[in-house]
DNA sequence: CTGCAATATTCCTTGACAGGAATATTCCTA
DNA sequence: TAGGAATATTCCTGTCAAGGAATATTGCAG
C-alpha cells in the first residue's frame, strides 16, 4: 500500500477536497470558496493531492479543472481486502461458536 | 471518515506494524525485532496506533500483547463504499458507450 | 498592449512529529 | 529483597508541513 495516499488524506482540508470532488470536477476557485480557504492554500493542497496521484487536472483557458482519480481508491480497496479476510475469519469463528452453543442447547443444560 | 486513521497509517513503520498484526497479536519486543526498531520507538508508534483506535492492548504480566482492532478498517471500508459507487457509475457509462459503439457497428461506418 | 481574473509559486514563521538517549515503572525469579 | 527483563515516558533536537503574505504566470477582454 502506498503511504502517500494516507499522508495526503491525513489533512482535514484535503480530505474535504476529495469528498467535494466526488460530485464531479471542480475549479480551484470553487474549492477555495466552498472550503473557506484562500486561493493559495487551495492550490497548495491540490498540488499535494496531484503529486499523490489522487486527482488529475485539465487546463481550460484560465481555469484548471481538478478531478478525482479512482485508481488510488481502488488500490486502497484492494488493500482492505486482506482485512476483510480477517473479519470474515472472525465471523467464521463466531459461527463455530454459535454452532457449539446450539449443540449445547440440544443436550439438557449442564449447569451444576 | 476519521482523519486520525489516515494520520496513523501515514507513517511507514506504523503501517508495517499494522500489517504485522494481521497475522495475530504481537508483543512490543517482537515488533521491535521484526521491524529493526529500538524498543522505545516501537512503544511510541504503538501508542499512536492505540490512541487512533487501530490496536488494542492486553497486559499479560511483563508483556503487552498488541492486537488489531477491526472497527477502523470496517469504517474505512464503509467510507470507500461511496467511491465504489463512483467507479460503478463510470463502468455503467462505459457500458453505455460500448452499446453505442455496437449500434454504430451495425450500421455501415459513417466516416466521411 | 493594458489591465484584470484565475492560478501557481516563493519566502517566512510556527507547530507537530520522529528518532536518539536516558530514565522510570512493573513484574518475575533467584 | 535484589536484579534483570519488558515496556513506557521524558527530554532534546532536527526535519517537515501548513498557513499567511506577497509575487509570478498565464489567458482573455477591451
Amino acid at each position: 500500500m502506498d503511504i502517500t495516499t494516507f499522508s495526503a488524506l491525513a489533512e482535514p482540508h484535503r480530505l474535504r477536497i476529495v469528498e467535494l470532488l466526488l460530485d464531479g470536477p471542480l475549479t480551484v476557485g470553487d474549492i477555495a470558496d466552498r472550503l473557506q480557504l484562500r486561493q493559495p492554500q487551495a492550490s497548495k493542497h491540490l498540488r499535494v493531492l496531484l503529486d499523490a496521484g489522487l486527482v488529475e487536472v485539465h487546463a481550460e483557458a484560465n481555469r484548471r479543472n481538478y478531478k478525482l482519480r479512482l485508481e488510488p481508491f481502488q488500490q486502497l480497496d484492494a488493500w482492505l481486502e486482506t482485512y476483510r479476510g480477517v473479519w470474515d475469519e472472525r465471523l467464521d469463528a463466531l459461527d463455530l461458536y454459535l454452532q457449539k452453543l446450539r449443540q449445547k442447547d440440544i443436550k439438557p443444560t449442564g449447569k451444576p
